[in-house]
DNA sequence: CCGATTGTGAAAGCTATGTGAACGCTGGCA
DNA sequence: TGCCAGCGTTCACATAGCTTTCACAATCGG
């Protein structure tokens, strides 16, 4: 089976885990925020009983970096209380549900997060990335990349334009309990760069005090 | 009012045109995925009557390369239908459906086509500022600014027409701990201002024995 | 018209990054 | 078991580019 499910409060309410259960889902309870570790499948909250409790929990997930896809369970009198909180969650669930519906719900947000985040093909200008089978080409040429290269250049080259500072680097791409210097991240950037070739160099863009950039070196948004 | 809703089929489910009213939705029927042109908030589709024709409304839409987000109205005897068609539709509401429940939902929906594909951005007149990329134009001509420059001119933009202190500045762009001249800034607004072109020079004022104002006060113009 | 404040040019000082090289770990292979 | 190749990481050093400072000129307000 694949990542687990978050699952908030602990313990949940008896009904989702009598869903999930049946569902075949893997999944784990948490009190609070700081504990999830790794990658998630996604995440179900249910509002219910505490309504401020549950968005503080949201909102502590998704400024801990780790962008989990949240599900939320929510009654008809709380329904009010989502206005204004888009940025917490992907999809909600009015309780009491039917388990049909929330595991139509729970097999649509992972899907969404399958696909959405992960395109087999990357691809920029020149650059193709195979996820599925690790192969690289830059205008056609086969690249010759290292297991960090190619993470590195495939986190870098899926948000093209987006700057990343050498911390959220080494957090999302070498792992959120690395420790190490953030000079690592320069000198895989520097042999991407060989890699690459001088013409194609600068695809990834340095900016000086920030961090580092792929693609939309000019003037486009 | 901004773009409308597409609603399918035509003429739609009462109770649907009764939310949509309601909500004060700018919305349009249409029969088949031929008519519409142009930009659409989103698509609202009824599955109920005859949902063989809905999903091929659903992908017809999507085939015409509009990607407009498509909310269903599905009831709980056709929830079955929506497996492995995760890609017609971004999310659906369970009919009989409760007028709070289908506004959240629409709401949530336009809101994540509004901000997924928009960068943050901030806009005062001919300057844009793109947080997440660290670039800038000014009248749609790019702008090669320092990190300094650019946290200086972000955070003055951040507020049109406040005037900020040089010791404000120091604290809140260089830091709370800063040790140094307050003339630094006067340095930097230089440099801004040069950047800026002389057209736009004055889209930072001097405040005598105040400070810096980033756009008009209220009285200019 | 004078003092306070701000603009200007240049130079000093520093910081972040590029660069070459070495170290240590791991896994395959003789 | 011992050797070797490949890889990730770290370090020291050079330097370009940025920030800061300073002296002086210009401007504003009273």
């Amino acid at each position: 089976m694949s990542e687990p499910l978050l699952v908030y409060p602990d313990p949940p309410p008896p009904e989702l885990v009598r869903t999930l259960d049946l569902g075949g889902y893997n999944w784990k309870a948490v009190g609070n925020a700081q504990e999830p570790e790794g990658r998630w499948l996604g995440a179900v909250v249910a509002v219910n009983e505490n309504p401020e409790d549950a968005f503080g929990f949201c909102r502590a997930l998704s400024r801990r970096g780790l962008d989990i896809p949240v599900l939320l369970l929510v009654s008809g009198t709380h329904l009010d209380e989502l206005e204004m909180r888009d940025d917490l969650y992907a999809d909600f669930c009015l309780t009491p549900f039917h388990q049909r519906e929330l595991e139509a719900r729970l097999a649509h947000l992972v899907w969404r997060s399958g696909t959405a985040l992960r395109p087999e093909l990357i691809e920029y200008g020149p650059l193709v990335l195979n996820v599925e089978t690790y192969q690289a080409t830059i205008a056609g040429r086969p690249l010759d990349l290292t297991y960090m290269e190619y993470e590195l250049l495939k986190f870098l080259a899926g948000s093209p334009g987006k700057v990343f500072t050498r911390e959220t680097l080494l957090s999302r791409v070498w792992g959120y309990d690395y420790f190490g210097g953030a000079r690592t991240v320069d000198v895989h950037v520097r042999r991407l760069r060989a890699k690459l070739g001088e013409e194609h160099a600068g695809l990834i863009t340095t900016v000086r005090s920030v961090g580092y950039r792929f693609g939309l070196s000019r003037w486009e948004r």
